[in-house]
DNA sequence: GTCTATAACAGGATAGAC
DNA sequence: GTCTATCCTGTTATAGAC
């Protein structure tokens, strides 16, 4: 998707770099213009308007952020050896991906009547998706809570915390620079050190 | 500092009020003159421009953000016990201020400029501050991990795992009411009976 | 101090030449 | 398809009457 240099594509991947860093309202028909190295009535060409552009752009990251999201748990691991491949995965894509999370949240709470039907027909269906994956994970916990392996916990809980330890990080960014006095490199061996730390803090949590 | 009705503090209030729900770019001056029932004009009589008026608002919510996140650990009782009533009052603050996390993150991400001394400035000091309030943790820290009563933990990953369980499902509302399906009553209750649920993971992470 | 009117400009969108 | 020029609306900011 962003391999082709045709004029649609340029657009698109401009578009989806500078909506990722300022967000709707930040992000100006011009500066996108600029970063594709075209002219501002060629976005209109392409893409009626801006909020066409956004939805595409949108859509997109939405659905980049769920299917990744979604991914290790289709697996044939134990519970807990499917939580520390998350971890793993899902850091290293945030590593390389640190405006999604922060984009996606400000964007469902910016535009609050595109939830629900809306997005999921934008999306493949991605929250139908992602409801099926999170019974299925609940199912296994139950099984392995039942043979007396883990301790039995929500699924709800178990991922809320899950992603909570792995994204705010990665939002706070720069808070956490400030209020610790972290500089780019300190910070980021500070985001891999933590997936360590999470990984022991979750497993923990499901010791009996 | 909200209880005056004279104009200043009126135009405080209402900018406060706008700039938290919509941020710097999504904030207009005519919708804060409407909210503080006056006229526009008279913004730029009281602050000169929205960035002088933005400044103040934000310097005031940052304070409060970080005073607020001090609070509990200037006592006596033990870690553990710290921890569980920060969780408890912290909760409480976010939930009657739902949008102060979002709006702190967003614009330390937006303007990064601001950084390190400027806000330092036109805080009081509130980093220096924290910094020296998490000095105090680490040493309290120490002394019970010395004593065998806890597992010794760096003060770093201690705050930002308790920090993040509690704020990223807050910033995070819209998302997490679509993916598990929740309304506004759920949601709350979700959050309510998070507090125990963090207080679990981060004490049983302290037992040795 | 507070208002109305308006200036000054930015930003999204379109027309029309090539 | 791509560009320049231009329109038009929304937004910040100021002038000036009261």
């Amino acid at each position: 998707m962003e391999q082709d240099s045709n004029t649609e594509s340029l657009i698109f991947d401009a578009a989806k770099s500078v909506f990722l860093e300022k967000g709707f309202d930040g992000a100006k028909m011009q500066n996108i213009a600029d970063t594709a190295g075209i002219n501002k009535a060629l976005l209109h060409y392409y893409y009626r308007s801006k909020e066409k552009l956004f939805d595409v752009v949108f859509s997109q990251i939405l659905n980049q952020f769920f299917k990744k999201m979604g991914e290790v748990w289709e697996t044939e691991l134990s519970i807990e050896e499917k939580i520390s491949a998350f971890i793993d995965t899902y850091v290293d894509f945030l590593l390389k991906n640190p405006f999604i999370p922060r984009f996606v949240i400000n964007t469902l709470a910016r535009f609050p009547q595109n939830a629900g039907e809306v997005l999921e027909g934008k999306t493949n269906g991605i929250f139908t998706k992602m409801k099926s994956i999170l019974q299925k994970i609940q199912n296994d916990i139950d099984k392995e809570a039942a043979a007396g392996q883990i301790k039995p916990v929500k699924i709800q809980d178990l991922m809320v915390n899950t992603i909570s330890l792995i994204i705010f990080p990665i939002i706070a960014e720069p808070m956490i620079k400030m209020i610790f006095g972290l500089n780019q490199n300190d910070y980021k061996n500070f985001i891999i050190q933590r997936k360590q730390v999470i990984k022991d803090l979750l497993i923990r949590s499901l010791k009996k």
